[in-house]
DNA sequence: AAAAAGAGCAACCGCGGCATC
DNA sequence: AGATGCCGCGGTTGCTCTTTT
């Protein structure tokens, strides 16, 4: 048996809103609210829609500072760098774009960011535009970099690479020698599970062992690299089910030096001026991650505790961030790609 | 000046997830 | 446990405006 339709398509307007309609709804939700049922809504406030329409209205549109026009270079780096990070998840990046909505966003991308990534990946230029950053990305001079091997077997069914839609699929696929499947390189990024989310210094006793758990993205994995291991855990725990995987030096060495090629050329920086308070560019969280030594155990699950006690300069600066910081902070913090230069 | 093509964007559609019954 | 209903998301459509021929 079908859905039910939400309304009766007959009895609705549709299209373009006129100016009474959008005061109508505008008013009724300023005094009252959706009372939690969008459905029910236009029949209370006296409008002839069906209840999806209004919310969609009042979500992109009408909504209380609600930015319109052009998009600035930072908010293209932005969407730009998610983009790469967790592909087209616009709810998700809309979140880090104070006043865009997701429509709005993928519309942007889909209209004029997209094609100033394409036309830019036929040039060169290595300056801090966004259209230079994508050139990573998108250098067709493709480098014939050989991809890590990781045993299937090892990554569990619960992690989560947003790659493998197809529509993404086609874009990464330009990356420097990258093939489709590159679930391997980014295995436990998943934008499912968004919200919880904290940065603490859960030091280890084991040596030689750099244990990394959470929704690690490119960022972790890159920066694990720096410092190679013999054994190196990346580990996910989303709600109760946990998937892990365990890389072996040269793996770690191969990944690294893939994404060394990938990121060749590019010396801007993803995160400068973006946050305007404790990471102030990728360089402290690369001092970061490197500074906890060979003995690293870094928690981004969420829910563990644990305290610092690495070097000094290390557990000190993840302290204050898993101190003084909501778990949606760090978000922004840590879940957006970065690319050392 | 007019027609055609392209671009931009608001709105629609259908599906998956989740809560509730 | 299964059915139902709502919300939210991502993909797509189609209208309008702008640019090109």
């Amino acid at each position: 048996m079908g859905r039910a339709p939400c309304c009766d398509k007959t009895k609705v307007k549709r299209g373009p809103w006129s100016p009474e309609e959008d005061a109508k709804l505008r008013d009724y939700i300023e005094k009252y609210g959706n009372g939690g049922n969008w459905i029910s809504l236009p029949l209370k406030a006296g409008l002839r829609r069906c209840g999806k329409s209004c919310r969609l209205r009042w979500l992109n549109y009408l909504r209380p500072n609600i930015k319109h026009g052009d998009f600035s270079e930072e908010e293209d780096r932005i969407i730009f760098s998610l983009f790469a990070a967790i592909g087209s998840r616009w709810s998700i990046i809309a979140a880090h774009l104070q006043g865009r909505t997701d429509n709005d966003i993928k519309n942007y991308w889909n209209t004029k960011l997209r094609k100033k990534i394409m036309s830019s990946s036929s040039s060169s230029s290595s300056s801090h535009s966004s259209a230079a950053m994508a050139t990573p990305f998108l250098n067709p001079n493709s480098h014939d970099v050989k991809r890590p091997i990781i045993p299937s077997a090892t990554i569990a069914p619960f992690s989560y690479n947003p790659y493998v839609e197809n529509s993404t699929r086609s874009l990464i696929s330009n990356i420097n020698g990258f093939e489709a499947d590159d679930q391997q390189i980014f295995p436990f990024f998943n934008p499912n599970y968004p919200h919880e989310f904290s940065l603490e210094d859960m030091s280890s006793s084991n040596n030689n062992n750099n244990n990394i758990s959470g929704t690690s993205g490119f960022l972790l994995n890159h920066s694990m690299c720096d410092h190679y291991s013999n054994h190196n855990n990346f580990s996910s725990e989303v709600n109760g089910k946990r998937s892990e995987i365990m890389m072996e030096q040269e793996e770690m060495m191969m990944i690294d030096h893939h994404i060394d090629q990938m990121t060749e050329g590019y010396n801007g920086d993803f995160t400068q001026g973006y946050y305007n308070n404790d990471i102030n560019g990728h360089g402290d969280l690369k001092r970061m991650i490197s500074g906890t030594g060979t003995n690293s155990n870094i928690n981004m699950g969420g829910s563990g505790s644990g305290s610092g006690s690495g070097t000094a300069s290390s557990s000190s600066f993840i302290s204050n961030l898993a101190e003084n910081k909501t778990s949606s902070s760090l978000l922004q913090h840590t879940c957006l790609p970065y690319f050392y230069s």
